[in-house]
DNA sequence: CTGTTAGCGCATTCAT
DNA sequence: ATGAATGCGCTAACAG
């Protein structure tokens, strides 16, 4: 492999002079510059990273952990980190936990070591023990989808977007409306949007029966069974219902076509996420787009500021968009 | 920064001590090692991976260029590589090119400077001078999705599953079958499954006519525009109609379905992918399954094996899975 | 404007 | 079994 030293000796200059070229620092003639930009040219030389490195304590990579990448909204998000990154010079070293909470913890760690600059996390909870970790990190570290004190988030409007769509089922006459959500270790998704949902209820003195209320994990086939659950409970039943997911939302329209049900007549549906297989679906599904492309994006820039121990503000949470179509 | 210099002065012996013992390598006396160990445990030293880096000339990073992430293809190809990766310490450095072919060469050198010890490509072309990049590079590269001579890939068997899907086809009693493709620059998608679509019409006869095969591009929309062409076209119009991909034929089933026409009665559908949504639309799809996961592992396995210079077979073509449903 | 010098943190001979 | 010495390839004072 040829090295800087190799350089300045063919280009008959000190390494140091190649160096400046290699990274525009200082002066240098532009003389010597030529001479040492056709030598590069010749020799196809590229500087090692490793040695750059150790000199200068940064590597240009960003850390990403995420829960998985097989869904869109990490996908989503990963493409616009990479887009705003690459701008920067910045690559992504990837970390995929599958849904493994203690890999979180460990991927923290072996970012360290890896000596990323800076860490985006894509999470799914906010456990005490996890927010530690993330404060005792020596690099900066941005959380996308959850907010917690005193660490850098950028977050949706997940309380106010599950009270709009609950308020759009109200206003086209639902009174009976259910609700398929998660578990509550997700703060944003299980908490947040379930608050909503209670809330618009109760603003409009709309009651709630515990059997519409039904609780599943990330995934079609759960939305299919919690839809059954709903539908196959004691009590009156909803005349819609809000998934706290397109995926499953789908899950639930499934079920309801396959009894007979049509949606929106007997059964309106509406999800969260703006998938893109929502609008291929029959009826166009009700959902609302988060802009997750624009969350990798500037959690990228707040942590390339950070970095760059610019000032940054430390939270942003992110506008939401209702997406009307067919299925209320 | 604590460095291995410090932890061998706090535990009193030389660095090279401590060195040995960080890498269980020479002799070491249990006394020393215990120490040593004790030191590490106290401070929580993590070595410096750059600086080993720089003497050992390996990284434990492997970069993966891909076209999107958006897609269940790339998605389902890179949690495998992850998976088969993360057992052996290694990390995903990750290259997304947008499906910018410059940005394919591109990363193919960004990646080579950043000093990784491997790349896996998730191809959609074999342009020559990609290949030829490829064959240049100093490190060892295994392409996944397409063929090349001379270079390492997985691919999938795209000929022969076109033909089982035809076949299904004709089987079911059509004899007007449809096909809606890609562009040809993409070998295995493009050319292969058309091949083996029109060989399989032959090996039975069957005619095909111009206005059944239409190009489109890998997205829902455009799956739609094909199918409107084909029905809308002069002629005779087909029974049965093959899809490249699952979005493809999603995108055809959403016409047919607004045009009142029923599937499979009226026209037949079939895909490629195993996409997540397939089997959630209505009728579902038949389609055909590819194990992209297991692609990503066996990429990985030959990379890493090629990295530790075991001998390795340099291809491997998986095995596919037709799944039946009630779209044909 | 340029070269000399001195490490960055680590693994690896080579002596002992 | 251990330590001293060396250098991986690079950047950054500093002196000229």
């Amino acid at each position: 492999m040829v090295t800087i030293k190799e350089i300045a000796e063919m280009a008959q200059v000190s390494r140091s002079t190649v160096s400046r070229v290699l990274n525009d620092s200082g002066y240098v003639s532009e003389e010597a510059r030529e001479k040492v930009e056709q030598v590069i040219e010749e020799t196809g030389y590229v500087p090692s990273q490793y040695a750059k490195s150790l000199r200068t304590k940064r590597t240009k990579v960003i850390g990403v952990i995420l829960p998985t990448i097989q869904t869109e909204t990490p996908s989503r998000i990963v493409t616009g980190l990479g887009k705003e990154l690459e701008e920067h010079g910045y690559q992504i070293l990837l970390a995929n936990t599958n849904h493994d909470k203690e890999k979180e913890l460990e991927y923290l760690d072996l970012l360290k070591v890896r000596q990323v600059d800076g860490i985006v996390l894509i999470a799914t909870n906010t456990a005490p023990n996890l927010i530690e970790k993330i404060k005792e990190l020596p690099i900066p570290v941005v959380m996308i989808g959850q907010e917690a004190e005193n660490v850098m988030y950028v977050s949706y409007n997940d309380y106010d977007a599950a009270r709009t769509l609950t308020s759009l089922f109200i206003q086209k006459g639902h009174k009976k409306i259910g609700f398929i959500g998660v578990d509550e270790s997700d703060k944003a998704v299980g908490i947040l949007r379930k608050q909503g949902y209670y809330d618009e209820m109760q603003a409009h003195g709309l009651p709630v029966e515990e059997n519409w209320v039904q609780k599943a994990v990330f995934n079609i086939d759960s939305g299919y069974d919690a839809m059954k659950k709903i539908h196959t409970s004691e009590g009156v039943l909803p005349s819609a219902v809000f998934a706290v997911t397109d995926r499953l939302a789908i899950g639930a329209m499934s079920y309801l076509k396959q009894e007979g049900l049509r949606i929106p007549e007997d059964v309106a549906v509406a999800g969260i996420g703006a998938s893109e297989i929502s609008q291929y679906i029959h009826p166009k599904l009700t959902t609302i787009d988060y802009q997750n492309e624009k969350a990798g994006e500037e959690a990228a820039k707040q942590l390339l500021s950070c970095i760059h121990s610019k000032k940054v503000k430390e939270k942003m949470i992110l506008d939401y968009r209702l997406i009307e179509r067919d299925s209320v």
